[in-house]
DNA sequence: TGTTAGCACTCAACCGCATCGAGTGCTAAA
DNA sequence: TTTAGCACTCGATGCGGTTGAGTGCTAACA
């Protein structure tokens, strides 16, 4: 367990380095207002933090810099909360001022706002799907041979996928289809659909659609390939302005690694109530051993739909995004939960 | 007018450089095969290309590079066509052989290939929307007050639109609404859609529909919303391979610019029937001013549909894109007419 | 007259070396 | 227990010399 004035030291140099960037030395915190010991002091503290693996030393002659078990500690016990500036607060109620309808452009402009406040990359995840209700299906025939299949959920999200008509099938078959469809299955949970596709029409189609078999695959098929969560990325290059990311190479393993949204969904693992942090080497993937990434959900009507989150260098402003997020997260749900719910 | 051996000269110039990426020297050209001078004679036209504007020198005791005119030269009169290697080809039919159904997803895989291909950054735009015609029409309730307007065109692109419903609407005017708009306006251009809701859809609609003026100004509404082309990146990090984007700044300007989808479409310009080079500065923006675009146009049924384009430096493999673009496009063309039009 | 060998010159890149200074660990005194 | 003092470490910075690729110019040559 570390003492009191542990803590302060370790505080004031997770503190310093965050805002400097430089390997912090023993003069520099002894002269900080908050702190009443000597350099020497300091420096004996100091020993003792990197034995005990909280700081570690670039070379022998260098300050000190946080190790990943240093920034743990000051998240979950140092951290002291963030006031949001006059600035902040106004680019953020940005967000909420604007009325927009659309769903998909509600989520990128959080996004974007979110990237601007915070000046490091955010990245948006939602929403997802399997909260959501089916609304209405429809099929739009294109020729004699193709249609595009529409699935619209109770959010305003719309899903559509081509698809291939069995041979010489009718208009009016399809007619029925659709109605059948629709009465059957509005209001079931999407992650239901296939399940209840079996269950409730199979029998019913069997009398009434010819080509019943066909049918029956083709619907499964566009309705097994409702992508889960979109991701919205915005503000990837502000990972440039760190400077311990003036290095090309360590920039583009990290932008190669957004280029691929599957990959930021596993970054982002499943989303938890409140703010989650994952710092360095918490992050599985190698990429990311030197950034942190802070996520929290967001929400309809209490549901849980999708999750927001920033990612910036291990010396981030923990305080201030964790504020920012919390802020933001409360607000984006009571927008979309007032506009969506049900 | 450049003498056949400048030509010769600048042409050798060029090639090393590409490959190179290094300044050359007189004496590396006087020892290719094709050359058969002397580094002294080489010097001497090399100054004298310099002096008409077509090379330049990084400093005096440095090898001489292509400018902006030296390039144009090249692309417009000395370029040699490429001949696609065995792993060229491989790798672009893998695009023609994948049977993907849904227009974007082709669209989106054609970036992808083409950056892999090509080692360059890929970026296609498309498709042009006000060639594509109304297939259907459709609007879904939510809730009371609101509903999502879907539109799917002739190529089974699908857009849709949240929409505020006028108070008390009843679902049965809304389905009223519904086949009046499929009957009038089915098959019409995208284009055109507006002009002919009130040529032809509006007289009719005061007569049969209530709140005639509500839902008329929201159809418009949503109808106008109709985003112009949209844009697939694929490989944008692969610009930091290249050894004159190794410093951080260069690459953020850049990577800055790409992520604003609506400044790509500036980039573009124009379609133009055949390939495009745009070199170093001949593009507007600043930040371009090291890159150069080659674009070129694909096809549904002889009409133009969208861009594909390759972004890289302006040391860039011009003869290998040229040909790689022309294949793919070509290839893009006949798969999206077999499978897209009408 | 065009080409080429030869040569002096230029200049970025590289290397070694000395210096500087921020920061350390240790010791001894307060 | 704290702190002043001091020797020590080592990256960063700066400087002079060397190297070598490449040039422009001149004079000889075919």
């Amino acid at each position: 367990m570390l003492s009191e004035r542990q803590r302060l030291i370790l505080n004031a140099i997770v503190d310093n380095y965050i805002h400097s960037a430089e390997p912090v030395g023993s003069r520099t915190i002894s002269k900080r207002e908050d702190i009443g010991f000597s350099s020497a002091t300091i420096r004996n503290e100091m020993a003792d933090l990197e034995e005990l693996g909280y700081l570690e030393q670039p070379h022998t002659s260098a300050g000190r810099v946080p190790s990943t078990k240093g920034y743990r500690f000051y998240v979950d016990n140092l951290i002291k909360p963030h006031m949001l500036s006059d600035l902040e607060l106004s680019k953020l109620k940005q967000l909420f001022a604007e009325r927009i309808h659309h769903f998909e452009q509600v989520i990128d402009y959080t996004a974007q706002i979110l990237s601007h406040v915070t000046n490091y990359t955010a990245i948006v995840l939602g929403p997802e799907i399997f909260e959501q209700r089916l609304k209405h299906i429809q099929i739009v025939p294109l020729n004699e041979t193709q249609a595009v299949a529409i699935v619209v959920t109770n959010t305003g999200r719309v899903e559509n996928k081509l698809i291939d008509l069995p041979q010489g099938v009718r208009p009016q078959e399809i007619e029925k289809l659709v109605n059948l469809l629709n009465s059957k299955l509005t209001d079931v949970p999407l992650w239901q659909l296939r399940q209840r596709l079996y269950q409730e029409v199979a029998g019913e189609m069997r009398r009434h659609v010819e080509q019943y078999e066909e049918m029956l695959q083709i619907l499964e098929e566009s309705l097994q390939r409702q992508e889960g969560e979109r991701v919205y990325l915005r503000g990837a290059t502000k990972i440039m302005d760190q400077p311990e990311f003036r290095d090309v190479d360590k920039v583009k393993d990290i932008l190669e690694l957004l280029e691929q949204n599957d990959q930021l969904v596993h970054l982002f693992g499943p989303p938890t109530e409140g703010i989650t942090v994952r710092i360095g080497q918490e992050n599985q993937l190698d990429a990311m051993k030197e950034c942190s990434i802070i996520t929290t959900s967001y929400y309809i009507g209490g549901k849980p739909v999708g999750t927001v989150g920033i990612l910036g260098p291990t010396r981030m402003e923990y305080s201030r995004v964790i504020t920012v997020l919390n802020y933001l997260a409360e607000g984006l749900s009571r927008m979309l939960t007032s506009q969506f719910e049900k």
